[in-house]
DNA sequence: GTCTATATAATGATAGAC
DNA sequence: GTCTATCATTATATAGAC
């Protein structure tokens, strides 16, 4: 934001997605208050007061981690919700497909992150407007689905998809291994059942 | 154990109880590594040396915390595998309601401890077991379910019913005022759902 | 931007009086 | 069993040379 530098350096502004990377395995695997800074500057290949160079404290790279989630779900529930081109059922499960995937992909389980009580009370509260945001869109989703078959239990049921759908994040603890290609498809069968 | 006082202090080994009641609060809300010895001993009404009494380091007072859970949905899921007077369908919905019910009820989400990066990496691996037989345990009841109506995706759907029911945990953290009796039988019907 | 050196504070745990 | 006092470690963060 404020770097001027001609470039070298900054060419993909490299050592702060360094200690982004480190971080988000560290978090992941030790927790926020389990991992030191010293653990971050060792696995982004620097000495430990170097990470205040990128970072004014600790938490700032909590946050840098925590932006790679949650965002690309908001948005295509937005895009779904606008989308009327699609019954009301197909709109939902597209959401839950594609985020069983994301939650279910990539080399870590970074959605676990939001949910560690230490996370939770800390600076970060910023993203919780990010979680109400998905629960309205998904809540918008399951309302329409619902009423193709005449039903009005729109809270309760939204509740019992978003935990299915939550669920995924633990499911994954227990068994890292889980593939995404055969789980998304099931868990969305599973909402269809939900919602019919 | 192995307290061999008469009487008076030990009666029901309420200062220890003590201990575990203000860590499993303080752990749920802070995280394991989050809290220090002196939070727990402060909320105990006590000096934090004084811990040190009644465990001997900080990890044997995150065992006895989590002692308190997933032992009672084994014990059932036993009792129910082995109970033939019920359908398949019907002894399944039965452990998940229970399991919901025990999920979302109580003062604090003590299942989410299980889950935590910080504390399974610890020296807490006696109670992974748990864990495993009660996906054995689920599976043998999906198993069950699904022969009555000729289906066999046996794995992937335990992975879907558990799915569901861990999401629960997950849910909770968002919203604190889940209530039991409304959710629990939402989920056991979504399970019946999936399973039919 | 990274380094070495270091300040400062907090942590888990022990010793020994009562 | 609980206390006060305290140790040894480790943590985050800063200062200043290169």
């Amino acid at each position: 934001m404020a770097s001027s530098t001609s470039s070298e350096a900054l060419r993909r502004g490299e050592g702060r997605q360094r200690i982004v990377d480190a971080a988000t395995e560290l978090f992941i695997t030790r927790g926020y208050a389990g991992t030191t800074t010293r653990d971050i500057a060792m696995k982004a290949g620097l000495r430990q007061p170097s990470l205040y160079t990128h970072f004014s404290v600790k938490a700032d790279i909590l946050v840098a981690v925590m932006m790679q989630t949650v965002r690309p779900s908001v948005d295509l529930a937005a895009e779904l919700t606008a989308d009327t081109g699609l019954g009301g059922v197909e709109r939902l499960v597209r959401l839950v497909e594609f985020d069983v995937r994301m939650l279910c992909g990539g080399p870590w389980n970074i959605a676990l992150l939001g949910y560690l009580p230490e996370v939770r009370t800390e600076e970060v509260l910023g993203n919780r407007n990010l979680y109400q945001d998905l629960r309205a869109a998904y809540r918008a989703l399951v309302a329409g689905a619902l009423a193709e078959s005449g039903r009005t239990d729109v809270e309760r049921t939204t509740d019992v998809v978003m935990t299915l759908v939550e669920g995924v994040v633990l499911r994954r603890v227990q068994n890292p291994d889980l593939d995404p290609e055969e789980l998304a498809p099931a868990i969305a069968r599973a909402a269809r059942a939900i919602v019919s």
